[in-house]
RNA sequence: GCGAUCGUAGCUCAGUUGGUUAGAGCGCCGGUUUGUGGUACCGGAGGUCGCGGGUUCGAACCCCGUCGAUCGCCCCA
């Protein structure tokens, strides 16, 4: 016999409960971006390497040392998409989907991340996500996160909560990089390892660092908002006056920022509330949606500057708040006694799924004990089938949508 | 990439200081019973103990490596 190869590590076959939780997810979110009337896209799920490496930024993680590259045969360098936005941007660029602006896109899928895996994190994971292409205007960061905001309500994932940031339009955020690196420059020797690097890599990571050495210096850290320009604050107070009139529910999360290097202005997670059931079920991964505006994207990919705004989120992360999903019921079971009445049986099943009723059939195995195997799939009712054909149906409830099937086929010609 | 824990039947797990032929429950298959909404009893199949080395008279158990999973760090969704 030869050896079952082993599933690659960091990928997951879905199934049962998991597989219908997955599913509700990426249903519901169809249905919720209908409602903002966001049009679905289908991206590739590979790209060339330079639209990652150019629209992420080359010293971020997920490029320097996450991406799955390979060279084509025609010895180009592909990369297995670790994220939408780099991806949508280049087709809006590509494709003269400028025509189509302000554009609302919505899109769903696997993304590769060469990551060490755990809880909530895989190297095969999929995410939904939603972006707004060329509005400059508030009014769509409010938008797309009022969609978000609708979506966690929907699927029934409740203690999450919006915690909201700006870091500024280019130059706020320049600057208050600056006065960060200073900050932290003056303190370095008494900094975490981590964050000594990050200091010439990230310095805006060092404020959400989970490290005590480094918190006692986050607290008189310089905050954004003495950076900000007059335009970038009233960008922002349009942002919060609009949730609060959208009833989103929000916080202010001053030392939120996003790892990539494209964003701007707002920046936002929903991130479970401490001590919640749907913290406890994520383990350490904390973020279950996450985006903000990224107005300097397009022109690191070539093209003419474009305000967007978008959001992304990981499915299994949803998957695990929604919790256990049955399977749709089972509305009617063909019990076969005898394989005398088969021909009887097939055509009945016909007729049910024909109406519109959930069926399926036990034909299989002992005839005494199909019974009890049709019984332990707990169909609603079971209709008993024989050399006579169709002579009975035992269960709870209504049986008309059934009785209606059955007759439908009796009727016509 | 770093640290820790773990890997025994399809699933959940026992398995004594290293010692005969590795077990249980559930599930699966069959028989008897029951005879129409999860009956009871009996029997059966199913495991190179993740994989590869090593120590030993002897390894599921000890050591090394490797693959994988889980938890934390990092990062992120």
């Amino acid at each position: 016999m030869p050896k079952t190869p082993q599933a690659i590590r960091g990928t997951q076959d879905i199934f049962g409960a998991d597989a219908e939780a997955f599913a509700f997810v990426v249903e519901t979110f169809e249905r919720v971006r209908k409602l903002y009337r966001f049009r679905r896209v289908e991206m590739p799920v590979f790209e060339k390497t330079e639209v990652f490496s150019r629209a992420i930024g080359e010293t971020t993680d997920v490029v320097s040392k996450e991406m799955y590259s390979f060279d084509d045969r025609g010895g180009e360098s592909l990369t297995l998409r670790p994220e939408f936005t780099a991806g949508i941007a280049r087709a809006f660029l590509s494709n003269g989907w400028q025509q189509h602006a302000p554009l609302k896109v919505a899109t769903h899928g696997p993304l590769f991340r060469y990551e060490r895996p755990q809880k909530g994190r895989y190297r095969q994971f999929h995410q939904i996500d939603a972006e707004i292409i060329g509005a400059a205007e508030p009014q769509a960061d409010v938008e797309l996160l009022a969609m978000a905001d609708q979506l966690l309500t929907e699927l029934g994932i409740e203690g999450v909560t919006l915690h909201l940031n700006t870091l500024g339009d280019g130059d706020s955020r320049e600057a208050w990089r600056a006065a960060l690196v200073e900050h932290f420059r003056s303190v370095k020797d008494e900094l975490s390892e981590d964050s000594q690097e990050r200091l010439e890599k990230n310095p805006l990571r060092i404020l959400d660092s989970k490290d005590r050495r480094d918190k006692r210096f986050v607290a008189d850290a310089p905050k954004i908002d003495q950076f900000l320009s007059d335009d970038a604050r009233a960008f922002f107070d349009a942002v919060t006056s609009g949730l609060d009139a959208a009833g989103v529910k929000w916080t202010r999360a001053e030392s939120l920022v996003r790892g990539l290097d494209y964003y701007r202005h707002t920046a936002f997670e929903f991130i479970p509330d401490e001590g919640s059931d749907a913290a406890g079920k994520l383990g350490s991964q904390s973020t279950i949606l996450g985006g903000g505006r990224y107005d300097g994207l397009m022109e690191s990919l070539g093209g003419a500057p474009t305000p967007a705004v978008g959001w992304a989120a990981g499915i299994e992360r949803l998957a695990m708040l929604v919790g256990e999903l049955e399977e749709e019921r089972l509305e009617a079971m063909v019990l076969v006694e005898n394989d005398a009445g088969m021909a009887a049986a097939i055509e009945l099943l016909s007729d049910l799924r024909a109406g519109g009723v959930t069926a399926d059939i036990m034909a299989s195995g002992s005839p005494k004990k199909r019974y009890d195997k049709a019984v332990k799939q707990k169909p609603q009712h079971i209709l008993r089938v024989d050399e006579r054909g169709y002579h009975g149906i035992s269960g709870e409830g209504d049986t008309s949508r059934i009785v209606a099937a059955i007759n439908r086929h009796s009727v016509s010609p």
